[in-house]
DNA sequence: TGAGTAAAAGTACGTTTGTATTATTTTTTA
DNA sequence: TAAAAAATAATACAAACGTACTTTTACTCA
């Protein structure tokens, strides 16, 4: 036990399937709905628990005394906290990392990034997230053209995303905006194109101006975004969100290109043998260029 | 939208982050609430979440019919069904996302990926690692110029490291190799800077050519590389080693990408005051210049 | 058999809930 | 600048809620 003021969750289960032998009938019956179904139990009322396990709402309430609350709703909160720390895998050891930290100044600094890097990889590798990479690559490889643009500190998660797509991906280009020449840069984008387009808070002015005028052009978009209120995302085919937080001043990158590299990874999956020849060649020539060092 | 019935979680915070921009203010303030705190307005009554956002509970009533539900329930339920089912095919499989894998070929290649980013950052974050970044940082601070190196797969990482890093220390910059104008750049290296090289195997010759002139000509060498035999090692004063690989055909900049923000942290960290004002005036020039965007 | 005693069900009540309605403020339009 | 419209806040109320209390049931033991 850690606390006694507020177990978790499991503890309690622990705590009440070493009860259960002793207990009523009645008491039996509500304790093992409980046990098999925690989240409607968090979310439900007591007389809807009740009329599930066919049973009177106060045995419910017995069962909170039972296990030592003074109200019934203090039992339902430890599931109900439960739920939204989400009890994943890698959030624990974020957490304990973070206990970790505290010894020293720059300790806790590093600890609490860590924390805030594996939350959001997590994310990213949820079941909805890895459905939408899926259309994204979907769109990727059914696109004539793709163009990429990022500015500023989103600058290196597009030039990533085009320089290392290309070598698989001829058609993947980065949209450039050195010297003011952005929007003439736009007048490439076609009819029928794919734009994908990153931006964190503060979102920079034009990368969403000239995402809306790729639209108006008729190319399709994809953008990776921080929140779904960025203004990047209306109008686009796919948002794929990522978590940018962290202690530190500027919006962390580093889920965004995860999230790159597993999209790159998913497009080669797809693409097939093509694809796999298209990077061996890449290879030979960048051997035959003399752009690899080899030793002496 | 696959059922009009029950539409999920998900499709909902896509068509409401679609509306969004035609939003009243109020209900800007309530949607946003929703979208990043799904699990909290799952849980809570509607008065409790009104308060959290300081709205009327009439807010929340409205926002749901604006989203086509005959009733506020109607809505939440939304949320408490995706809360149901997240738990029930995620958390309670409790150990690794890489067992999620088996599933279908694209979510294979994911999770596999998964489980790299995850060692990599694990290592990242060991106490051996944590004092090397502390004594990177020291160097940083102490350096009169520091000058940051990559190129092709690297570039990201660098830029990254230069764009941002300058944003708090006006002494960093990149150094930029367009138009064979490398060699160019290294003569602004002087004796007592310090450099800032990333290579990957395949390592990029220039990359090492440059970064052996860097420390004839009198500069420190910090290199953040894939191996300790890297050509990179030689000579440098501090190794960041990461890992960088992923079941992709390319070198992940996953953990490269996280230590340089670790790195970032811990410089601000010790750079104290004077570096806070000087992102803070970064901000306002920024904003005062345009440079980010704002609803209408 | 019938008092005694847990356990369970039922009842009643003050709160809190969602929601329709009305009032107020803000914004738009003429 | 005044009127009209829209957006927001406040109010009121019935339904649903948790919970204390009472009644009924089931069982134990003189």
């Amino acid at each position: 036990m850690s606390s006694a003021d507020q177990p978790s969750a499991e503890e309690l289960l622990e705590h009440l399937s070493q009860l259960y032998p002793d207990l009523s009938p009645q008491l039996k019956k509500a304790a093992a709905y409980l046990m098999e179904n925690r989240v409607e139990f968090a979310l439900q009322p007591i007389r809807k628990t009740a009329d599930a396990v066919d049973v009177a709402p106060s045995t419910f309430m017995r069962l909170a005394k039972t296990l030592g609350f003074d109200r019934y709703d203090s039992l339902r909160q430890v599931f109900q906290r439960s739920l939204q720390e989400g009890q994943g895998n890698f959030s624990s050891r974020a957490d304990s990392l973070i206990e970790l930290g505290g010894r020293c100044e720059q300790q806790g600094v590093v600890a609490e990034m860590a924390g805030c890097t594996y939350r959001g990889i997590e994310e990213l590798f949820g079941e909805e997230m890895v459905s939408r990479i899926k259309q994204a690559a979907e769109l990727i490889l059914a696109s004539p053209q793709v163009h990429v643009l990022g500015l500023r500190d989103s600058y290196s998660c597009a030039y990533h995303l085009a320089y290392v797509g290309s070598v698989a991906m001829s058609h993947i280009r980065l949209v450039r905006a050195q010297e003011g020449s952005l929007f003439t840069e736009l007048a490439r984008i076609d009819k029928g194109d794919l734009l994908i387009a990153f931006a964190f808070h503060p979102y920079t002015r034009e990368t969403i101006e000239a995402s809306r005028i790729a639209i108006e052009q008729g190319a399709q978009l994809i953008c990776i975004t921080d929140s779904l209120r960025s203004p990047l995302v209306p109008g686009a085919k796919v948002v794929l969100e990522v978590q940018t937080e962290t202690p530190n001043f500027f919006p962390s990158i580093v889920t965004s290109i995860t999230l790159i590299e597993a999209l790159l990874a998913v497009c080669v999956a797809r693409g097939g043998k093509k694809m796999l020849t298209k990077i061996r060649r890449f290879d030979q020539q960048m051997e035959d260029l003399g752009g690899y060092y080899t030793e002496e």
